[in-house]
DNA sequence: CGTATTGTACTAATGTGATAGTACAAGCGC
DNA sequence: GCGCTTGTACTATCACATTAGTACAATACG
């Protein structure tokens, strides 16, 4: 069970880091197919948020084709998370990802070694 | 004089983007010390938000201790920049932006892995 | 001195994020 | 069926971000 980060204090609004926040761990394996999420209620505690900010982002994902929910039961990460995704669209996407990723850090004075190593410390976490 | 940019659409506030756009553009050296900003209805304009937001912006800076305002004249990048600053400043920027990226990413269906292998190649060109 | 320019300070209105609280619906185990 | 847990739905309320609009204060310039 990964542990979700949010700040209040942040800026970015809460729904949308912890949006992020899951996305991310089903992309990193952190969240494997398959595995549930903590309960609405649980997850609203342990981030000191309100249930209904987490129901929301539960159920936008859901809408998304990310979770499944089962009432009664919980919240569970779908077998197959990408629906459409047609190869070459997601590779082509992922290349002008990459690229503003890349432009965006050398504007910042990172150089790409750099940028692996700290992408390699995010997937230990 | 850079350009700024900042998203209505995104979640994050016009006020802390646009923050983050001009600590950056000081942090990188783009905006360098004692050159002037573009006026706040100027801004305003540009950036097609209201002058209120953009003024609030400069205000905020100012009492920072990054800008410096003088009535009637225009808004200037202080003198005294803190290396330290900048440094914290770039670090807390490359982990936002990381998140970012890999969130983008496995909206795609990527993992984390995929990412670092796709970004290797990219070394190599 | 006038006038334009710049930053600053307000009000009012609208939309959204987050909260507390309550209630309902669906599945599980006994 | 009964009781529990889970997700869902709804109201009401508060705070904040953003906008439009207006007005004022300080500086520069002719």
């Amino acid at each position: 069970m990964p542990t979700f980060i949010v700040d209040s204090k942040s800026p970015t609004p809460i729904y949308a880091q912890l949006d992020r926040s899951i996305r991310t761990a089903i992309a990193t394996g952190e969240l494997e197919p398959g595995s549930q999420l903590p309960t609405v209620r649980q997850l609203a505690v342990d981030l000191a948020v309100n249930a209904n900010t987490v129901a929301r982002v539960y159920a936008q994902l859901e809408r998304d084709g990310m979770l499944e929910t089962r009432r009664g039961v919980g919240t569970f990460v779908r077998e197959s998370p990408s629906p459409l995704a047609a190869r070459a669209h997601r590779e082509r996407e992922l290349r002008e990802l990459i690229r503003r990723f890349v432009g965006d850090a050398a504007l910042l004075g990172f150089t790409l070694p750099e940028l692996i190593t700290q992408l390699g410390n995010e997937e230990k976490k």
